[in-house]
DNA sequence: GATACATGCTCTAGCCACTGGAGGTTCAAC
DNA sequence: GTTGAACCTCCAGTGGCTAGAGCATGTATC
């Protein structure tokens, strides 16, 4: 049996952020000791890792409740869980081809600039002046 | 004189978007009709225009904060504006490293699902098994 | 001048995924 | 029995907006 605090520590999560997992139902309401503090077994190890790992990958929280779900019910065809995946890594794809436009533009300010006044500063210039842009960014936090 | 749906448009911000920056300072507190709308002018254009392609650049609004504040002061050196925009280059080149090692990761994930039950899943069974994982990915959100 | 209606106003609450703190209780070791 | 770390609940805050309620204003048309 396992409390908070070592279940945190086992899977590199924070205290409150698995009562905050369990809070939105994310986790189930765990044992308790007979002074109302939380135990934990095996099962909800597995499961917080899996939540964990997952978030690392980039799922969001609702990606994850569904992955949970499909996991419970393994006669299920897995087509789903893929779906979930391919869009993921779509927008992962999306996320990296948006970055290295920024790269690139940032880069080229960053090397344009010869470090004289800020008045004639290339980085604020670039910033000034969209049009002065060789990439298309046109989305925020895309 | 524009309105504030007018300078919205022009700018490609939404009217509460501008309402959000003026009442976090960002945006200077614009004159108003008798009958209390805003009114906006070139400079308010302007400084909406930076900030907006700031934000496309993926600058925080505190790091815009303090580039606006650069650009008021145009006989000051310009290595601070430098400064913030290759920590801002750092930081996008750490997210696309981070990013290609998820697209690595999920596009195996995929790519060894053969969309059979749930059970055999590959795409669970990794989100499962942190260690059948190739590339480190430790951080959250990074 | 009347009317219609798009656009404006303020205020409040919500989004995601946590994180931190106040103020109090329980557990385990000594 | 005492200490002190770890636990508890509850609430508020983060960033960067976004949405909606409920009402006021501005402008074009008749």
């Amino acid at each position: 049996m396992l409390t908070i605090g070592s279940l945190a520590k086992k899977t590199g999560t924070k205290v409150q952020t698995i009562r905050y997992y369990e809070q939105i139902e994310l986790m189930p309401e765990p044992g308790r000791t007979e002074g109302g503090q939380r135990r934990y077994g095996d099962a909800e190890l597995d499961r917080l890792s899996f939540i964990r790992h997952s978030r690392q990958l980039g799922f969001s929280l609702d990606a994850i409740r569904e992955l949970l779900d499909l996991g419970d019910h393994p006669n299920r065809p897995c087509h789903e869980a893929d779906a979930i995946a391919r869009r993921q890594l779509t927008q992962v794809e999306r996320r990296i081809a948006r970055l290295e436009a920024l790269r690139t533009e940032l880069n080229r300010m960053v090397h344009e600039c010869s470090g004289g006044r800020t008045a004639d500063c290339r980085v604020l210039e670039v910033l000034r002046d969209h049009s002065a842009c060789l990439t298309d960014h046109d989305e925020i936090g895309a």
